[in-house]
DNA sequence: CCTTCCCAAAATGTATACATTGTCGAGACT
DNA sequence: AGTCTCGACAATGTATACATTTTGGGAAGG
């Protein structure tokens, strides 16, 4: 039995319409009209109305008040708080874990992501499996989200992160030849495992203040790409909602 | 021209179903039926099933995975993460304020709720006029709320703040009669003031951390209502929503 | 020339009939 | 007795016709 619904028409509105807003097809700030839409869609204006309030929950969409839709914009400033605020609820989730403590499990568990992560590094300083990091960096970002046990916690931090500038792998993929990404790399490792050993020795506030610096590299990375290159912002996800 | 949309059917089934939620008409964990609740609230699927994707929104909700919906359920851990949440969104709000300093009005206007506050505190130990009050605080938390100028700050903490239980006021109307939550007021109101002057001062840190201490009173506030009297759980708003 | 009112068009809101899908139980076969 | 399957029911999903509201423009009046 596959997931219930994914073959809906809704499911699909959603899906179209998640990808044409990420690309940037339609823009922020877009109106989305019912009419035309389930046109285009070919898909009638029910299940579409379905998939918009759906993008609205995700934070891509927001409601305008005379009624209908809108593209979600933001500025730069927006996005540094988004990165901002992911940092202060990783942090939240880290520092609770620690001062309520994981079970031994869990920690395990989260302590040999980190080591696959180590295996991610070759013996160049620049050498660096990129895929694999990525995938594993994910494993264990979810994996801290939800170390508190907090089901509270967890959502508003899977809601942030859904917002894909402010995903935590949000400047990870193929970004291999940037020198001062492959170096954050490394810094963002050794707070991974800072992290762990905060968490696993109770140090709440150690946890929670590593886990808000582990955001700012996402800033930094951020912040190099529109200073330096602006050239790789089409290669950030979702930089397509970003306006100015 | 009044709210568009304050009389389409949408609106009146999600004010109808919002209320049954939070006085327990509708208990936590009910699966909605569209069918039965159409018929009782005479109202059609369509604007019934907009309402209840508000409802998801606001936190009231949860989409079921074959379709459908269920009221949520919050344990009492659930509740307290939910403060500690607002605390930790409040404090991030008042730190950013603090770093990022605010303009010299709406310091003062955050000023002046403070020191009309300290006007509903009468000479008497134990004499507050509690109506003003509540209304004040409120206004002092929402200032707070959009002080440094984020609005995804502002969007996330609004949201938390929707669960009526996580508001700022939750614990603040006709409690006249608990001492210990009277006296709670004075530490609320000085923590008030200080966080004013820490956002002035531009000390980050402080402000933080005062905001998180400030919610940590609504968190004692509940202890006491669960642990000393249990009678007084019908009086915190959404507390219908709290199992266990 | 500006303002205001009003109408028409276009948008969202609503109802409802119908389609599809998931669920649960009864029956038969093993 | 257990289990598998099939079918009926009941739920959500979809399409579409119709109602209502909003909006923008143009004409009339100040």
């Amino acid at each position: 039995m596959e997931t219930p619904g994914s073959g809906t028409q809704a499911m699909r509105a959603l899906i179209a319409l998640r990808e044409r807003i990420l690309a940037g097809t339609i823009g922020p700030g877009t109106r989305l009209l019912e009419v035309p839409l389930s046109e285009a869609l070919e898909i009638s204006r029910t299940p579409l109305r379905e998939a918009m309030a759906r993008l609205v929950e995700e934070g891509l969409l927001e409601r305008v008040r005379a009624g209908g839709f809108v593209v979600r914009s933001f500025g730069f400033q927006d996005v540094i708080d988004a990165i901002e605020l992911r940092g202060v609820l990783e942090g939240t989730a880290a520092r609770l874990a620690a001062e309520r403590g994981v079970g031994e499990e869990a920690l395990t568990e989260l302590g040999e992501v980190v080591s696959a992560l180590d295996l991610c590094f070759g013996a160049a300083p620049g050498e660096v499996e990129f895929e694999r990091y990525s995938e594993l960096n994910a494993g264990f970002h979810e994996r801290l989200s939800g170390l508190a046990g907090s089901s509270v916690i967890k959502r508003e931090l899977d809601r942030v992160t859904r917002l894909p500038f402010a995903s935590p792998s949000a400047f990870l993929p193929d970004k291999a030849d940037i020198v001062a990404f492959r170096r954050s790399l490394n810094v963002a490792q050794d707070q991974h495992r800072a992290m762990v050993a905060a968490i696993a020795g109770r140090e709440g506030a150690r946890a929670e203040a590593l886990a808000r610096e582990h955001a700012r590299l996402a800033r930094q990375n951020l912040e190099y790409v529109m200073e330096e290159d602006r050239s790789l912002l089409s290669r950030v996800p979702g930089m397509a909602l970003m306006v100015g």
